[in-house]
DNA sequence: TTTAGTTATCGTAAATTAACGATAAAGGAG
DNA sequence: CTCCTTTATCGTTAATTTACGATAACTAAA
């Protein structure tokens, strides 16, 4: 089992680790890529201030769940490309393999 | 979507986003749950203290990612029953349910 | 060029986490 | 009964997390 692949699992399920950034992804996953979903969309679905929301973004992005795409003045984010397949993948090998 | 869903998720994830944890659970998931995997032996494979160590298994354990059964002065772990493919249920229901 | 709208960052406070050593609790061996 | 082993819990400390309001930065529009 490589080392890395256990700290990426790690550091992506503690990403996960939040109710509201679960709100987040579950927003943004039942989206297309270019619905321009922006901030503010999110604040608005969120009990939480637009600061507060911009840092469970940040970590989300850090961890590589999602990315922002700049559109004026405006940043629209939407889920990182097969992220939630590499997630499965990394989850399996960690409770699958036998080494 | 279930609010106890992601709750639940969360909470689960949030168990799991610690690479010292990943380390209990990838160990605790190649042994057959009546193999006496008592806390000694997870403390000999881990860089850091009992006390330590027991903390990360109870915080396992409330979220129910395993369980321990007393064995005289010993405690052996395993995984809890069916957690694995729950966390994969409820995964999938988060990023690919449409509601 | 002001002004309004949008998002990230800063500073801060309260709560939680991760780690340790010391100690308590409980069973088994002698 | 007394000691040894094993594990959980306590008390503590340093670091991190979550939340907020205020503010900065940046674009578009008037």
């Amino acid at each position: 089992m490589d080392p890395d692949q256990k700290e990426n699992l790690a550091e992506l399920s503690k990403a996960l680790g939040h109710p509201h950034r679960i709100e987040i992804l579950h927003i943004l996953a039942n989206l297309p890529c270019d619905s321009q979903c922006m901030v503010g969309n999110i604040v608005d679905r969120l009990p939480i201030s637009q600061s507060t929301v911009s840092q469970h973004l940040k970590i989300l992005k850090d961890a590589g769940w999602i990315k922002g795409n700049i559109d004026g003045p405006k940043v629209c984010y939407c889920l990182e490309e097969d992220i939630v397949e590499d997630y499965r993948g990394i989850f399996n090998s960690i409770f699958t393999d036998e080494e």
